[in-house]
DNA sequence: CAATTTGCTGAAAATCTCCTGAAAATGTTT
DNA sequence: AAACATTTTCAGGAGATTTTCAGCAAATTG
């Protein structure tokens, strides 16, 4: 799960992106409008939290103008003020969700994790593909009743192939949405980690059929057949 | 938008039908699979609910016969039991979701939303020729109803010939865009291509009329005629 | 009908992709 | 700072794919 901070304040981002880190999402920070903009418009992240002012352009314009090129990120906005006018015009402008500074990062958590939670449904933390089970609330991976345990961007991959069960991805792919993107990462670290993926989920699971698959030349597979 | 439901208990259909009415859509009920696949195979319809187990025809089997048609209405799937073994079965069938009974109306009803608006979010990125297609999306390759494995190269020629079909393309355009720029390719090597997609697209098919045509002295066309 | 061109095909050669063990770099705990 | 875990790069090799080559068949030309 990848979020794009759009925060001018270091402090604070950085506090925030820590926050989140510890919940295993991938945070990515812009600390002015444009750049901020320039990201989210890749379309690689989940989930977007903005600044209601920023230098340049402000989370209303960033908001505004990626509704309107029919980008339709979940956006939760962050603002000074508590006045009723900004919050209307943060929701006209296309934003999902709203929240007044100071703020729990608690109520920031909740929020974003509802976001994220959205698109598929009610609640759905939990993804299942055949015996493979991922909730992303506990951090749990369990395959034929057993515990597994994965490192962060073990974890971090998985869940981005089990969000695309029965669907090739790209290397390319992986890379863009499970590193950051200033992260340098050759093709090849992406194979590795999937070699120590099929070592915890498939290969102590001799009797099931394995779940990962190469499609040679086009990527990967997260699924039962083929 | 309009939805179809093939379920066989009456109570059940009714009260869908209702719920779904409230949220403006128009319902169609067929109570058995014979009905419920002549209505579905008309194509009027933007969502099918199939109930999994249904006198005559089932909801796999009804699913399977129209994606072998080339029919892709988005399908829900109901199941009653749990099992992987359904589930498995009825995404291979050709499902996009599948719900397990018994379950919350909002359930159903969010994960019809979610198919009714992937056409417009996400542009199906799917190419068709006669009975052959091509999802450049999933890298799926389908002759009437067969899957069919193709290597990278294999892949981007069809893609490339099936954006152009019916029209014809030289060796030279081929090997300009299919292959890199400053790749230094002889035309024979595109003619070896050919041979191995007639292998794969043409041979396993003698039913069929061939789809690739040589045009001696021009090039190659895919296409149904001459 | 020869002579020439164009395309097909089996098989060898060249290249590429992916896997893996191990080392190096980075991060975390104690 | 040491011990440990995680992430990333590197290098070698097995196997699959891509590309070339050479001989043959079919079409075209004169």
């Amino acid at each position: 799960m990848k979020i794009l901070l759009v925060e001018d304040e270091h402090k604070i981002a950085h506090s925030i992106k820590q926050g989140l880190e510890q919940e295993h999402f991938v945070v990515d920070i812009a600390y002015d409008g444009k750049t901020g903009y320039d990201l989210a418009s890749e379309g690689l992240y989940d989930v977007l939290i903005l600044d209601r002012l920023l230098p340049g352009l402000d989370g209303v314009a960033i908001c505004q103008q990626l509704r309107e090129e029919g980008k339709h990120t979940p956006i939760l906005m962050l603002t000074a003020k508590t006045q009723v006018q900004d919050k209307v015009e943060g929701l006209l402008a296309g934003a999902d969700d709203y929240l007044t500074k100071p703020f729990a990062f608690e109520e920031l958590l909740a929020r974003v994790k509802a976001l994220t939670r959205r698109p598929s449904g009610m609640t759905r933390h939990r993804l299942e593909v055949v015996d493979l089970s991922l909730d992303t609330d506990t951090f749990d991976v369990v395959r034929s009743g057993k515990r597994i345990v994965l490192s962060a961007k073990e974890f971090a991959l998985l869940e981005y192939m089990m969000r695309h069960h029965n669907k090739i991805v790209s290397k390319e792919q992986i890379i863009s949405h499970v590193w950051n993107y200033d992260a340098d990462i050759l093709p090849n670290t992406v194979e590795v980690f999937i070699g120590y993926l099929r070592a915890k989920i498939d290969r102590p699971f001799p009797k099931e059929k394995p779940l990962i698959h190469t499609i040679r030349g086009f990527g990967y597979k997260i699924g039962e057949k083929e």
